[in-house]
DNA sequence: TCTGGGGTCCTAGGACCC
DNA sequence: TCTGGGGTCCTAGGACCC
């Protein structure tokens, strides 16, 4: 395993330096953009808070708001239980309430992006707003005054503050951006990684969500010192592949190598009724609704789908996924929607309170449409009747990003 | 906390092929 | 007619992330 590395290949992972770039509640930040008024008070944004709605959740709050005890992907009810809306309180003591926007959100977030792809070579944007950038060319040197040029540059340039971890792999510096939100700046040299996430509890790392923490416990391990000590057979035996990555993790090692992210995966909308409803002809309405949305995203990002599935959320939340193949891909809004229907027909007599449509196994190449007839005939699946429609799509490609 | 929306990756069994 | 083993694709579900 160690020796000679071929030309190319990845250096040894305590000669990186990587930077996480993780921006401080990021919307709510951008709401203050637009309205200096908001410095200093509770800010929160989300969905579905207006009357009628009661079904959003928090998107972002900013850290007043947090104060409150408002959290992230809390329903929007309980968030207003805990800050009413500075309209409704009488005291003066509530929040700023305001619905995403994701378009001005967007704008900022690709000035953000700009700052980064200036400072250096590869960069890779894991959302609208956090990134990671391997900066080894810079060295341990200097990689402290990087960060923070870059800290500063952002705030100059996009008008919003991010938070900054710098540490010799991946894993390790999104925990340090993570440590002393918000305007961190944190710098985990080589050989202090293991110290530095020792006192850590679990939760707090990088692939470790409620299900492992609490399995995780039941074997006595609470901390990152506790899973880095523990019994890599264990912990593989119990989780699989998963539990070599958390078992690394822990120990501060990492051999991820940053690069960009590319073409999506897959493409879905989702959404949830107000309330469950066991109305099959309204499931159908929103299923037809929900495919339009997708198909006209896969259409606009230039994609072909060759399998087509549904979510169903029954009450209290048991997901259900089903999913359909076809012979090959393509861009046919009339044929996601007869699929997606024809996938939920199984659900008729159920009680539903969210349905998605998902498009997946894309392929982006428009000559990957190139001969429908040779399966469109063979399939079954796939008429002569909808051929034509997907072949006409085909010139719609490129008239978006 | 009775849970919004958009993604990724992994696993496991079955079908099918050679 | 019985048979091993490998590879790939498909579907469904689970866990996780932002």
């Amino acid at each position: 395993m160690t020796g000679a590395r071929l030309p190319g290949a990845p250096l040894p992972a305590t000669d990186w330096v990587v930077c996480h770039v993780d921006m401080d509640c990021f919307y709510a930040s951008c709401e203050r953009l637009r309205e200096p008024a908001l410095d200093g008070a509770p800010v929160v944004v989300g969905m579905g808070y207006e009357p009628g709605e009661g079904h959003g959740a928090v998107a972002t709050a900013s850290y007043e708001a947090r104060a409150f005890g408002v959290e992230s992907a809390m329903p929007i009810t309980k968030a207003l239980e805990k800050l009413p809306r500075i309209e409704d309180a009488d005291d003066g003591d509530g929040g700023h309430y305001r619905t995403v926007d994701m378009a001005y959100y967007k704008e900022v977030a690709a000035r953000v992006k700009a700052v980064l792809h200036d400072a250096t070579e590869v960069v890779r944007e894991v959302s609208i707003d956090e990134a990671y950038l391997d900066v080894t060319e810079v060295g341990w040197e200097d990689a402290e005054a990087f960060a923070r040029d870059l800290k500063a540059e952002i705030q100059t340039r996009a008008g919003v503050p991010a938070s900054v971890g710098v540490a010799p792999n991946m894993a390790t510096a999104k925990i340090a951006s993570d440590f002393d939100k918000p305007d961190g700046l944190v710098v985990v040299r080589p050989g202090e990684a293991r110290d530095f996430l020792a006192p850590l509890p679990v939760r707090e790392l990088h692939g470790v969500g409620p299900v492992t923490a609490r399995k995780l416990a039941e074997l006595g391990i609470e901390t990152a010192s506790d899973l880095a000590a523990a019994d890599l057979a264990v912990l593989t035996d119990r989780f699989g592949e998963r539990g070599r990555d958390i078992h690394r993790h822990a120990r501060g090692v990492d051999e991820r190598v940053v690069t960009p992210v590319g073409k999506p995966k897959s493409l879905s909308s989702e959404s949830a009724f107000v309330e469950a409803t066991d109305d099959h002809e309204e499931h159908r309405e929103k299923v037809r609704t929900l495919a339009a949305e997708v198909a006209e995203r896969a259409r606009a990002k230039g994609a072909l789908y060759k399998t087509i599935g549904i979510k169903v959320v029954e009450p209290p939340f048991e997901v259900n996924t089903r999913a359909r193949s076809l012979p090959g891909p393509v861009d046919d809004p009339n044929l996601v929607s007869e699929v997606a229907l024809s996938l939920l027909a199984e659900f008729e007599a159920s009680t539903v309170r969210k349905l998605g449509v998902r498009v997946s196994n894309l392929e982006f190449s428009p000559a990957a449409q190139a001969d429908l007839t040779a399966w469109a005939d063979e399939s079954g699946t796939v008429t002569e009747r909808e051929y034509p429609s997907a072949r006409r799509d085909q010139t719609t490609f490129g008239d978006f990003d």
